[in-house]
DNA sequence: ACTCTTGTTAAAAC
DNA sequence: GGTTTTAACAAGAG
């Protein structure tokens, strides 16, 4: 499940790989998952690729964009020649053949390369938006977590008012976005606070806490090419790593970290959510 | 056959 | 109006 450090790995990778070509080609294979008109973007070409939230944002070179989300299941890969050939196959088991079963648009684009849209569940989209639409798309959302604008204050105060849990709160992206199931799962044993707290209960300096480790979370899931599980992959195909020294997410019965306590999973606004009750409260 | 999985949104309920 | 809860989306694993 993708979430910032995963959607900022592949828009690294992709950003220097992409940036230039022109868009040739676009295979749509099933109508949900591409949205808005071809005319758009046959022909243009990609002037930048940028992330925000869990937004990819591919923009061509005529005012117009192709907003990617990759939701739970959606992958960007991306062959051509050269990396076919120089790079050699990936060892991850995605080795099926492309396009697979799941691959959903294919973007033909110049010097032979393509960028395939895979997504098993087909909750994830690519959408053709012009600048004005993308524009009003990012101002809903609040600022990244690991925005320099996200501080203490600014968070401390967004919670006021609020009687929902806090592992909830930091994961509304009006609040804040970036923050999803894992990183946030992570960030609450590593602040030891519990996930299922009214958000307004928690003092300035805990508020200060479980930013700072929210931060982190996301700077090392962002080091480390992001967490690997179930679907997420780079556009190489090659695995994140971040999935191996998680704090709580997946490591129910094994020992918390901070007290060697037992992480334990519950269920908080219908997420699965681990935590260990022994120091986090 | 049934439950469980998740990011986001829309709608209903307060 | 703002906030909170619930369901829906889809497909596959167990």
């Amino acid at each position: 499940m993708p979430e910032l450090p995963e959607v900022e790995t592949i828009v690294r990778r992709l950003q220097p790989l992409v940036v230039g070509s022109t868009i040739e080609q676009v295979e749509v294979r099933k109508e949900k998952s591409f949205q808005g008109s071809l005319d758009a973007v046959v022909g243009a070409t990609m002037l930048s690729v940028e992330r925000r939230a869990k937004f990819i944002r591919l923009q061509l070179d005529n005012n117009y964009n192709l907003l990617v989300h990759l939701k739970m299941t959606g992958q960007l890969i991306y062959v051509s020649s050269t990396t076919r050939v120089g790079g050699g196959h990936p060892t991850a088991d995605w080795v099926d053949e492309l396009p697979s079963k799941h691959t959903r648009v294919i973007i033909s684009l110049s010097k032979s390369a393509q960028l395939f849209f895979n997504d098993q569940r087909i909750f994830g989209w690519i959408k053709v938006m012009s600048d004005d639409e993308v524009r009003f798309i990012f101002d809903q959302l609040g600022p990244d977590v690991i925005d320099a604008s996200v501080t203490p204050d600014y968070l401390y105060e967004k919670l006021q008012g609020r009687s929902i849990a806090i592992k909830q709160a930091i994961m509304d992206n009006s609040v804040m976005s970036g923050l999803g199931n894992i990183y946030a799962c992570d960030a609450l044993n590593r602040a030891k606070i519990h996930p299922a707290r009214p958000a307004k209960s928690l003092s300035k300096p805990e508020v200060a806490e479980l930013l700072s480790q929210s931060k982190q979370v996301l700077e090392l899931g962002i080091k480390l090419g992001g967490a690997t599980i179930e679907h997420f992959m780079h556009i190489d195909g090659f695995s994140g790593r971040y999935q191996d020294v998680t704090a709580v997410y997946g490591r129910e019965g094994e020992a918390c970290y901070n007290c060697g306590g037992t992480i334990s999973k519950i269920k908080l606004g219908g997420r699965g959510t681990y935590l260990c009750e022994g120091c986090q409260e």
